[in-house]
DNA sequence: CTGAATCCAGGCGGATACTG
DNA sequence: CAGTATCCGCCTGGATTCAG
């Protein structure tokens, strides 16, 4: 969007103050810091998709692959391992014939599972929102702009 | 961790039962559905780190490359774009010389930015937690394992 | 100053086959 | 059943250069 030339006021809209104080000046900006590093190891796809098929309670190494659609077996066991290392799972081997392996949330991977449970929501409140944006962004001639592109 | 051949009792740990309701059956993990696709779209790091920049206010171009350490020019600009094109930040041009970006959250990206800062608060008040389950978890020689590894 | 364009390596991630 | 191993395409994402 492109405005006047001349600098206008601000239309400050209101800043979520509570946010703000949260995160600010954590170092969250900073590769080395150690809050960055675990916002990167949770902040994936398939991460979140496992915490949220273990919400649901001990679940079976065949039986997530199942729920989680279209997971390759080389990617589910990654994730899984990863998971387990942080802590956040928990992986339980029976040494059974035929072999039978238990994944279930730990306290700590339970303790992450309500703040990604917000996250899903809110995804799926705002969905119509995000599609009605989109669809305006994409229908933008982005002619509109004054400087006569091209 | 392996476990007596015998299939123990499930030692049932407590479900988190809100989170439970909030997310099952929501079609979350069907690759084809939209909160699925949202998900996807906003679950990353840079997404996340932008949104926490701005969170702090307007910020033009140069200062958020500026906060969010080591992001090149061009994952900076990709995902202001999608972020712009999702409706959840504002841009605005101001065509002087030498030319002049802000960015803002719009009062959707508002709303998202709740969630995403109780997940950033929920890593770092977690650090420690992680730090000593991983520590655990490397030092394991992976043998206690009763079936002769190798 | 704010990007756009290009090049390019690394690794993500899918597909497949195989094992205990 | 629950993985491991291997191959490999392709896309991500960094570095760099250039443009308006």
């Amino acid at each position: 969007m492109v405005l006047n030339p001349k600098i206008p006021e601000p239309e400050l809209s209101y800043l979520p103050q509570p946010a703000l104080d949260r995160i600010a000046n954590m170092g969250i900006f900073d590769t080395q810091c150690e809050g960055h590093q675990l916002l990167e190891k949770i902040a994936n796809k398939w991460t979140i998709l496992l915490i949220y098929a273990l919400i649901q309670g001990k679940k079976r190494y065949s039986d997530i692959k199942q729920q989680v659609v279209g997971i390759s077996p080389k990617m589910l066991v990654q994730n899984l391992r990863s998971l387990e290392r942080l802590g956040l799972i928990r992986r339980e081997v029976y040494p059974t014939v035929p072999p039978r392996v238990d994944y279930s949330l730990t306290q700590l991977g339970e303790s992450l599972s309500e703040p990604l449970a917000v996250l899903g929501e809110w995804a799926y409140q705002h969905i119509s929102d995000i599609d009605a944006a989109t669809k305006k962004y994409d229908s933008k001639p982005d002619a509109e702009d004054f400087w006569q592109p091209k």
